[in-house]
DNA sequence: TTGAATTAAACAAATGTTTAATAAAAAATT
DNA sequence: AATTTTTTATTAAACATTTGTTTAATTCAA
C-alpha cells in the first residue's frame, strides 16, 4: 500500500526539508518553500493541507532516519562492543558532515513536538545489543557498574555536540569549515577509544 | 558610565528573555512580550527600537553569562586541573538545571548571529589556565598528546549535550523531569573522572 | 510648564490559506 | 481513432490574520 509520490510532491518536500533544517519551522515561510521548489504557492496546501502538516511529515521522516542509522548498528548481532563504537562513530560523523544542520534541527524542534515523534525510540536503544554487551561487561567485572543511560548518552554527546557547537569551536580555533570537518574525522578514531577508557575499571 | 534601567525596561527584558529562551526569536512575537511583561506594545519600540535590537541585547548578555561562568573557573590560578574539572561540571550543571532552555537557545541562535556575538570568546578558553595545565601534563608525559580542542570540546559535550537531548533521554528511560535532573547531578562527579581517564596515557 | 512615559489606534507588510478559473491528463463514449 | 466527458493539477488573485512598527493623543513627573 505504498503511496505514489508525484514529482511536485517530492519537489515540495525536498525544498521544505532543506529550509526547515536550515532555518527552523517558524522562520520558514510557505512562500520560501514555493520559491525554492519552484511550484505554485497553492500547491503546498493542495498536497499537504497546511504548513504544519508538511512540517510534521518531514520531521517524522528526518527523525526516523536519524535514529535508525544508530539503531541499525546498535543491534547488529555479529559485531563486538568495540566494533559497534567504531562503526557508530564513523557512520554518524559522516552523516552529519553531509547534512550539518541535522542535529540542531532534531534537537530544536523536538522539544515542541515531543511524544508523537519520540515514539520511534521505544526501547530500540536501551534494549539494544550494544547495551546488552555493555551489561555483560559489567557482570564480568571488566566495566564499571553505572547506569547504561550514561554510556549511551556519552557516545551521542561526543559525536553530536561538537557539530551543534561548531560556530564556537570554529571561532575558538580560527578554523574554517574544512578544518573543522578534519577535526571531526579525527574524532572517528578517538571517540571509541575514549568511551572504552571511560567504561573500563 | 552604567546605564540606568527603568522598571519598564527591566520588565520588558525579563519577559523577552524568558520567551526567546523558550520559543526562539521567530516564534516569539512582540505582542507575546508585551503581554508577558504587562507593558503596552508600543513601549517595546520606545525603549528598544525594534524586536531585533531587543533580541540582540538579550542574546549578547545571555551568551556572555554562559561563557564567563566557564572562563572564570578555567582561569583560576590556584586550583588544579582536576579541581577545575569538578568545579566546571558542578557549576554548569546547576546553572542549566536552573535554566534548562539556555543551551538550546545559545546553540540555536548562534548559527544566525555568528561573528559579532562570538567575539566574546576571543582566546579566553584556548589560552586559559586549564589548557596550560593540560599542556603541562602532556609535556610531563602523563597525558596523551592530542590537540587540546578535543579536551575542551569533550568537557562541554558531556555536560551540555544531555540537556539538549533531554527529551530523547527522558523518553528512553521513561524518566520524569526530576529523575532526569537527578541523573545530571550524578554526572557532576562522573564527568571529571571520565575526562581524566580520557586524557591519561 | 516642559519633557518623558504611556496608551489606544492605525498602518503597512507579511503570512497561511482558500477560491475560482484554467490547463492538462485520464477515462469514457461514440 | 476521434471526440467528449470527467478528473486531476496548476495558476493568479483574493482573503483574513498576524506581526512589527508608528502616530498622535493623553497622562505623569520634574
Amino acid at each position: 500500500m505504498k503511496k505514489d509520490y508525484s514529482e511536485t510532491e517530492i519537489k515540495i518536500k525536498t525544498a521544505a526539508k532543506s529550509l526547515f533544517l536550515e532555518k527552523g519551522y517558524s522562520a520558514t515561510t510557505t512562500r520560501d518553500i514555493s520559491k525554492e521548489s519552484e511550484i505554485n504557492l497553492a500547491l503546498l496546501n493542495y498536497y499537504f493541507t497546511s504548513k504544519k502538516k508538511l512540517f510534521e511529515i518531514i520531521m517524522l521522516e528526518t527523525f526516523y532516519d536519524f535514529i535508525s542509522k544508530m539503531v541499525e548498528v546498535y543491534n547488529d548481532e555479529k559485531s563486538s562492543l568495540e566494533e559497534k563504537l567504531e562503526l557508530t562513530s564513523s557512520k554518524y560523523i559522516d552523516m552529519i558532515i553531509a547534512e550539518p544542520h541535522l542535529p540542531t534541527f532534531v534537537v530544536n524542534e523536538l522539544k515542541n513536538n515531543p511524544s508523537s515523534i519520540l515514539k520511534i525510540l521505544k526501547g530500540q536503544i536501551m534494549e539494544s545489543k550494544l547495551v546488552d554487551q555493555y551489561n555483560d561487561g559489567v557482570k564480568k567485572g571488566i566495566y564499571k557498574k553505572i547506569d547504561p543511560i550514561h554510556f549511551v548518552t556519552n557516545i551521542l554527546s561526543l559525536i553530536v555536540f561538537p557539530f551543534i557547537s561548531s560556530p564556537i569551536i570554529i571561532k575558538m580555533k580560527k578554523f574554517n569549515k574544512t578544518e573543522f570537518n578534519e577535526m571531526m574525522k579525527e574524532r572517528k578514531k578517538l571517540i571509541p577509544e575514549w568511551i572504552l577508557k571511560m567504561i573500563k575499571k
